[in-house]
DNA sequence: TCCGATTTAGGACGAGCGTCCCAATTCTGT
DNA sequence: ACAGAATTGGGACGCTCGTCCTAAATCGGA
């Protein structure tokens, strides 16, 4: 089956993407990590950028799957879902604290090199972005939803980025611990 | 005079650093920005990682030039110089737009390239950790000063990282706005 | 079972990279 | 003015990169 080939070599471009960088990850390192030969690889993506495609399809699939998982896993209370997202920063700590922020950090390499993908990678934080604009307008917080998730991922996208830099997981937990005060604060009593 | 070669090659690395990324840079970018030739290039570096660290240390002396400038710009006020800080988000909204924080984006390559110099980029954070840290402890707040020097660095980086991803420039006054009215919030009536 | 399509391995290619070398030029002190 | 040092230009090197090709192996339907 070639499809399950095809997958593996996304998901392990998408892993070292992650650790490596893009422009840092040869042909040869995610072929070697499949276990494949280059030519083999050849066969599934003729361009690199093909490969940067398909991870980033990759991701958008499994961010819809995570709100979605996110959904049933806090219930009704859109005040529970938020807390998810922000319990990520937690939950992926160790490999923030390493490689940062797998969204934030692809967006800003594609900036750097001027690459035609930034603008799906852009759907990324899109994704969060809306899902999170709802969640607070179903708080009531309608006119200021978008603004509230855009100030949400920001902050999150800060505390991922100095995390990587100072590699301080106190910090982590200090931060969150502050946000998810922010959160409560934000959130009307009566919700 | 050799030195302002040197100097030039510095300065357009820096540039080019920032403005691509430090592995997309070749040594032929820079010759070419400069206008000098390859091999007059290697008489000055003669390793890609001494032009990274000449880079680093002339931003840090830049960093070190600008806070001292902040101090006597703000005069005693510790709460206008930290005001100083925050603002840099507002001069360079520009730059920042399209190439996120030069401090924060640099840090992240390092990171992901795994570069010995990391460390030394470090020393860009921890600049201006130390000293914002200064100007909180000067406001009284002693006891949480780093703590907040940090918390600030993080939102100005969240601000940058999502300002280059949507390259939403009323984003950044808006966040801006609020990281000013949480330092109004932070600050001692009494100062 | 057998044939066509798919999948795989492995190597070849041109380009660009960091690095290195050397000859020519320019500077500097005497 | 001149010798020695510093600076400069230009090319060569070995390597890795993305890309491409071809032949062998494997698979799947009639």
């Amino acid at each position: 089956m070639a499809r399950a080939t095809r997958d593996q070599i996304v998901g392990e471009a998408d892993r070292l993407f992650y650790e490596q960088g893009f422009e840092h990850t040869s042909f040869a390192d995610i072929a070697a990590a499949v276990g494949i030969s280059r030519g083999n690889f050849y066969h599934h993506f003729k361009r690199k950028d093909e490969i940067l495609s398909a991870v980033i399809d990759r991701r958008l699939e499994a961010t819809r799957a995570l709100l979605v998982a996110w959904e049933s896993e806090a219930g009704d209370s859109p005040a529970a879902r938020i807390r998810c997202f922000i319990r990520i920063l937690i939950a992926n700590r160790a490999k923030i604290l390493r490689h940062g922020c797998p969204v934030g950090t692809l967006t800003a390499e594609l900036a750097k090199i001027d690459h035609p993908s930034l603008s799906d990678a852009g759907r990324l934080f899109a994704l969060f972005r809306d899902w999170l604009a709802r969640q607070f307008a179903a708080l009531g917080l309608g006119p200021d939803a978008d603004r509230l998730a855009l100030h949400l991922i920001a902050r999150s996208q800060g505390i991922a980025t100095l995390a990587n830099a100072l590699g301080d997981a106190a910090f982590v937990e200090r931060e969150v611990a502050d946000l998810t005060r922010w959160l409560d604060r934000t959130v009307p009593v009566s919700a």
